[in-house]
DNA sequence: CAAGGATCCTTGCATTGCAAGGAATGGCGA
DNA sequence: TCGCCATTCCTTGCAATGCAAGGATCCTTG
C-alpha cells in the first residue's frame, strides 16, 4: 500500500530535484531531508525512497558526502551539492515551471489551448 | 533514449489525469489526444504511452468507448469520461494544486518552509 | 549485558513512460 | 488488380523510481 495513493506517482522524478534544491543552503543528512519533506504535507517520503535516491545521486556525482560524528548516536552521512548538482537543479527548475504551467492550463481551461 | 530527458519522469502519474481532463469536453480518439498533448510543448507523448494508458483507464472504468467509422481510413475508438472518471479528475485536481504549491515553494524559497 | 533509539543501507516489487514492432482499413497510382 | 502508403490501433519488453520490509551499526541508559 502506497503512502498516499494518487500523489505517489506525482512524486516520481520530482523528489530527486527537491532534495537537491534543499541541499543548496547547507549540507544535510538523510533523516533531516526526510523530516523536512514530511513537514510539507504533499511530499511525504519514506526511508526506502530517500536512501536509494541519495546513493544514486552520489554515484552520479550530483552530491558529495562526508561523515560527521554526533554527540550521541550513530554517525551521519552529510550530503552537499556538487557543481554538476547545482547545474541540474537550475535546469530542472526551468523545466518544472514550464511543465507546471502546461498542467495548470489543462486543469484550469480544460483542453483548450 | 527518452523523448525528453528530465521531463520523462515528471510526466509519470500526471498524463493519465491530463488525458481524463481533456475528455471532459467531448469524446476523443487516441491519435487526437496525442496531437493535443504535443501541441503543448511540455507534454509530448508517444503512442506507446497513450494506448496502454487508455486501455488501463478503460479496464478501470474511468472511460467508456465506442467505435466510429471514418470517411477514409481505419475506424477510431472514441473515449469518453465515465462518472467515476469525472470524480477521479476532480480529486486529482485538488491534489495537483497542493502538490504544485509545495514544489514551487521549494524552488522559489529554497528549503525554508 | 540487554534494550532501545537513531542512523544508514539493501532487496524485491509495482507502476508507468517509452521504443520498437506489427496488424487492419481504405485510398491511390501503376 | 496489385502494391504502396497513411492512419489507426495494439502488444511486448525494458527502464526508472517510489515503496515496504528487513536488517546492520553505533551509542546511551538501566
Amino acid at each position: 500500500m502506497p503512502i498516499d495513493g494518487l500523489a505517489t506517482q506525482l512524486r516520481k522524478g520530482v523528489i530527486e530535484y527537491c532534495v537537491l534544491a534543499m541541499l543548496k543552503e547547507m549540507p544535510r543528512y538523510g533523516g533531516e531531508v526526510i523530516q523536512m519533506l514530511r513537514a510539507r504535507g504533499e511530499l511525504v517520503v519514506s526511508e526506502g525512497t530517500i536512501y536509494p535516491l541519495l546513493s544514486r545521486m552520489r554515484s552520479e556525482g550530483l552530491v558529495e558526502t562526508e561523515w560527521r560524528d554526533t554527540p550521541g548516536g550513530a554517525p551521519r552521512r552529510y550530503y552537499r551539492l556538487s557543481r554538476s548538482g547545482q547545474k541540474a537543479v537550475a535546469q530542472f527548475r526551468d523545466e518544472w515551471f514550464r511543465f507546471r504551467d502546461s498542467v495548470d492550463n489543462i486543469f484550469r481551461n480544460g483542453a483548450r489551448q
